[in-house]
DNA sequence: CGTTCAATTGAGAATTCTCAAGGTCAGTGG
DNA sequence: CCACTGACCTTGAGAATTCTCAATTGAACG
């Protein structure tokens, strides 16, 4: 387990100069939040990241639709902030009264270590993944997944998916009728066509309803 | 983006004498992959992490009633087997035929840094969290939430959720009807006992059967 | 005592699951 | 050549679950 000190002792990269922090931050100073108090926003640079000493933080996305998704609750101990690349991807909260503690990044440059950005980048698509399977609606999540698979062939209208429904069904939380069912929706709305013997061949015919659906 | 020769031209900690891989892996030589070949499984020792040349992986759990659940699809470009500890907490297999590429790594002593650490951290519990809330029913994603939420309060039969039923239908992608619905059913059936005037205390009365539930 | 806020409960609508049947395609063997 | 088989996908109908919308409860507070 880790702990503040392992990170106090060996500061990673620290900036070559003072730099404004997160809003409300100072450098290692501990920060008392009020109840719903904003820590960070959606877009916004990043400059640090934070262990919790007391309270609860919560760490949320916005849909389009500005449906909440909230990603994870981070309670005393937890570490929340550190992200891939330098702009924020979700916003950050106290649920309660709460205090937290800042450590610094210098943001992209820090980040020159090749196994952290990986395993940030997994993290990422985690949670991005987290965010749509928890879409209620079945065609949803299966728009979703055609458009995770898509923007894997860039510049291509047609495209194997390989795996069964089987894969598909365990992937997104349904069954495999439903999966079934949901394609045959996107078939009958010409969004999508099914070619190959075993239809796990997609040709995109509207991309912009597919992104509709997928929100 | 990242790419191999990133990794090649910069090994990360190699082992200072040669190592048994994965099964069938050798260093930095491509695996060729069959469909359904298994890559790793689950508890084994973490030799190695891997890029996809072509085909694609998929990386599950099995839950303890055998239900297989999807973490991700791996396409060409894509890494995976990069964990958080020494042992594998998932499974790894080729989707359709396919070729990869391992890369060393010497299990825990390797992740030394410790951002790498907080962000495999992060990652784990976005995965387990992903396993969680893909379950259908309301009541087992709710009993999964409150075990999560035990789990930080350990050794203590009562703790304070801090957060309002919203948040918690937020998180779990439910509607707030249905957690209180559910915190009812874990109620009525004795697992758990709500204090406090916005009923935010869970005291849990049966550990046993909470865990039944969670599965 | 009325107001407000959060949580709970109820009833009907909508969605997904379960179980069952039917379809297509490739491979096999008579 | 053709029937049979197995694997996989699709479709249908009823059961079960969750959502939506509305009303109710309970506690805190002026």
């Amino acid at each position: 387990m880790l702990h503040v000190h392992d990170l106090r002792q060996e500061p990673i990269q620290v900036p070559t100069r003072p730099r404004a922090f997160e809003p409300a931050a100072r450098a290692d100073q501990t920060i008392r939040l009020k109840q719903d108090q904003t820590i960070y926003s959606e877009g916004q640079k990043v400059l640090a990241f934070y262990q919790v000493e007391a309270g609860a933080i919560r760490i949320y996305r916005l849909m389009p639709d500005g449906h909440r998704h909230i990603l994870s609750f981070c309670v005393k101990g937890d570490w929340f902030g550190l992200e891939q690349g330098d702009r924020r991807a979700d916003f950050a909260e106290a649920v309660c009264e709460a205090r937290i503690r800042p450590f610094a990044t210098t943001g992209s440059s820090t980040f020159t270590n090749n196994l952290l950005n990986i395993a940030l980048a997994n993290l990422a698509k985690a949670q991005s993944r987290q965010m749509a399977m928890i879409e209620q609606s079945a065609l949803k999540r299966v728009a979703v997944f055609i458009q995770e698979m898509a923007e894997r062939h860039p510049g291509e209208s047609e495209f194997d998916l390989m795996m069964c429904r089987s894969d598909v069904a365990d992937y997104l939380g349904l069954t495999i009728e439903t999966v079934a069912r949901s394609f045959t929706k996107l078939r009958e709305r010409r969004i999508i066509r099914l070619k190959g013997k075993l239809q796990r061949c997609v040709q995109l015919l509207d991309r912009d309803a597919l992104a509709a659906l997928a929100l």
